[in-house]
DNA sequence: TGCCGATTGAG
DNA sequence: TCAATCGGC
């Protein structure tokens, strides 16, 4: 079979965020059409001011190693490329000869317009499997698009399970010869002068054996959970969100490996379901990461100048004086994450306390999350800001320290804020100004000024509006 | 995937 | 007195 296939034109593979070798429909397609060569473009342009951060360039890095290693037991290889994709694969094409390009289908604005020109110049075949369903396919009775996440949940909910995962192409046809790539290493995805990726590798296997350790991991967890219905909810401790953002797992991986552990998985599968509302929301909001989805929202007078940029940096570097939200910002900085729950809080505490536009928010997580996602991290801000498609309000205002009371934070805070480890449970989430230790800053503004203070702030604004 | 303050009812 | 509940926002 490899010699006959050999002999045909090869075929290409362009991965982007679906590292993965099993359920690829992508690759699994080319590896029955021909000799493959599996290619990585890393295109700056195309994505513009929405390039790939900082941490998520640290995962990318090490995603791709992995991915190249796994190809190579296979008998094939990686070949990285780097410049605008559709030039790119169009010279790759002519150096091999390859007849055609086979990837999945991408929701970001920018991947839809590199799509359109890659077809223009190369046959492309694109194929689904990123999402439980193809977004865009779930639709209303009129045949409109959702805009709630319940409705649409339940909606999607109809079309489960999903298929069952392919498996991994059991042969890769070798082409006759291997086109150049480019080293990895001269890409400089990984940080130079300070190393600040020390927690990051603590904390991370990226790649897809180790997204298929962290659900092996959550599986057993969820196992042992069953019927113990006062343990703290499972949701967010499965550490997928960076393995499934650049896909070195697929969701419907995750959802028949969950689902057959059996135990109450409900909320955890419809987490999984935010991330194929999030490209639902993008694909009729491509803006939706810079342009409220409220009309006039965007006019909203958020506080500026030289003290509003002192809070944004206290917030970024966790000094807020707000524990659970200093605890959240520094796991951030450190290992490239933070717990979903407490991403809410810090968000919260920024646009409503602080009163800075959310947008500031979104770039820094957009820097940080090692699990950026536009779709999800737009959604998430949106809906934390108000301004979003769904049905949450700028005048509903969390309270950080409530939160953090009923989120049981008290080891958490403890990890991350060591200035307060000594503090019994009952003071960490509120250290009293006495107990409150001199290394610990004062807070930022207290919860009932900054309440006013937002809530004050809108009344004026729907006034003037 | 709220918070807050008023009300209620058990002790 | 205080925890639980509920309606308004």
């Amino acid at each position: 079979m490899t010699s006959s296939l050999a002999a045909q034109s090869p075929v290409i593979v362009w991965f982007r965020r679906d590292l993965r070798l099993r359920d690829q429909a992508a690759l699994s397609a080319a590896a029955s059409a021909g000799p493959v060569i599996p290619v990585y473009v890393l295109d700056d342009e195309c994505a513009k001011h929405r390039r790939m951060g900082g941490a998520s360039r640290w995962w990318l890095h090490h995603s791709l190693e992995a991915l190249d290693a796994a190809l190579r037991k296979k008998g094939s290889r990686l070949i990285l490329r780097r410049g605008r994709c559709e030039e790119v694969l169009a010279q790759l094409a002519r150096e091999t000869g390859a007849s055609a390009v086979h990837a999945l289908h991408h929701y970001e604005p920018w991947w839809r317009n590199a799509q359109k020109a890659v077809g223009k110049a190369l046959t492309l075949h694109l194929h689904h499997g990123n999402y439980l369903a193809p977004p865009g396919s779930v639709t209303t009775g009129t045949g409109g698009a959702y805009k709630i996440f319940t409705p649409f949940w339940r909606a999607l909910n109809e079309r489960m399970p999903p298929a069952e995962p392919l498996r991994r192409p059991h042969t890769l046809a070798a082409p006759e010869r291997w086109p150049e790539s480019d080293a990895l290493g001269d890409w400089k995805l990984l940080p130079a002068k300070p190393d600040w990726a020390g927690g990051m590798r603590d904390f991370w296997e990226p790649g897809e054996e180790g997204a298929a350790g962290r659900l092996a991991a959550f599986v057993e967890a969820a196992a042992r959970y069953e019927g113990q219905r006062n343990l703290p909810a499972i949701e967010g401790t499965s550490f997928l969100s960076p393995h499934l953002h650049f896909g070195e797992i697929s969701p419907a991986q995750v959802w028949h490996a969950v689902a057959d552990a059996g135990g109450s998985v409900a909320t955890f599968l419809s987490e999984i379901g935010w991330r194929d509302y999030a490209q639902n929301v993008i694909l009729q909001f491509p803006d939706y990461g810079a342009t409220s989805a409220k009309e006039g929202f965007d006019d909203f007078p958020w506080r500026s100048g030289a003290q509003a940029e002192a809070d944004l940096v206290a917030w970024q570097q966790g000094r807020t004086g707000y524990p659970i939200v200093d605890a959240g910002m520094r796991q951030l900085w450190h290992t490239g994450w933070m717990h979903n729950r407490v991403r809410m809080i810090a968000a919260s505490f920024l646009v409503k306390h602080l009163l800075i536009d959310w947008r500031r928010g979104e770039q820094w997580f957009w820097d940080t999350l090692v699990d950026a996602d536009y779709g999800s991290n737009a959604v998430n801000w949106q809906w934390s800001a108000g301004s979003g498609v769904d049905a949450n309000m700028f005048v509903r205002i969390m309270a950080p320290l409530s939160q953090s009371e009923k989120f049981d934070a008290a080891r958490y805070i403890r990890e991350w804020v060591p200035e307060l480890a000594d503090l019994p449970s009952g003071e960490i989430h509120d250290p009293a100004p006495m107990i409150r230790p001199r290394a610990y800053p004062a807070r930022l503004i207290e919860h009932r000024a900054g309440r006013e203070r937002a809530l004050g702030a809108w009344e004026r604004f729907k006034g003037e509006g």
